[in-house]
DNA sequence: CGTTCGATGCACT
DNA sequence: GTGCATCGAACGT
């Protein structure tokens, strides 16, 4: 896997242009049992206090914590007390700020992927061994449990762990849309995805 | 095709 | 005690 490793310049931008600029980067994770990586094919940015689907909308919490600190950081969460959701921390420090990964095209790792994902866990059902390689990271949760990704990489920095970001020089279309799955704030059209991708989550199938 | 619903942990009121 | 930035099985049409 060739690329450069985004800067932490490249977080500390506008939470709708990092958004934009995510898509067609490559997740990557070097767990103790191998690696695994994947294009992102759709993300969402929740952005400010204002924003009443963001975390930081009741101000300042224990949780919310890293949305206020520095970008480039993770910010990972457990929901539904069954899954982790993995963020990137974006816009300048004090500006809180965060994109939701949503869906990735696997690219590295994916037997792994297929062995994580194969495992039954709380709440969780065991992915069919004959579903397609697009299913693997299609949806917030089961890209974190095919990542490995946890709660314990809650607030990695991204620019020097184990956790990164890519940019391997893919160009790939931006749609854009509601976000899925919120109650509140969908009016914001906030959710950006490879319109070609078949790794992408929400109604549209095939 | 569509909608409903249970599993499960915890931050927040 | 309430309500989730989910997932997939089970059911109805």
């Amino acid at each position: 896997m060739r690329g450069r490793r985004l800067p932490r310049a490249f977080y500390a931008r506008p939470a709708l242009d990092v958004t934009a600029d995510l898509i067609g980067k490559i997740l990557v994770h070097r767990a103790p049992a191998g690696e695994t990586a994947g294009v992102n094919v759709e993300v969402e940015a929740y952005i400010g206090e204002s924003d009443p689907a963001c975390h930081a909308a009741p101000g300042p919490t224990p949780r919310n914590r890293p949305l206020y600190g520095a970008p480039g950081y993770a910010y990972v969460y457990l929901n539904y007390g069954i899954h982790a959701l993995v963020n990137v921390v974006a816009e300048p420090a004090g500006s809180p700020a965060a994109i939701l990964i949503r869906a990735l095209d696997p690219t590295i790792g994916i037997p792994l992927m297929r062995r994580r994902r194969s495992v039954p866990g709380k709440g969780v059902v065991a992915m069919r061994a004959d579903a397609p390689d697009a299913e693997l990271c299609r949806g917030p949760g089961n890209l974190t449990r095919a990542m490995g990704i946890t709660l314990g990489d809650n607030m990695r920095d991204l620019t020097g762990g184990q956790l990164f970001i890519l940019d391997a020089g893919l160009a790939r279309p931006v749609a854009w849309s509601e976000r899925i799955g919120i109650r509140v704030g969908t009016e914001s059209r906030w959710r950006g995805y490879d319109p070609e991708s078949r790794a992408v989550s929400g109604p549209r199938r095939r």
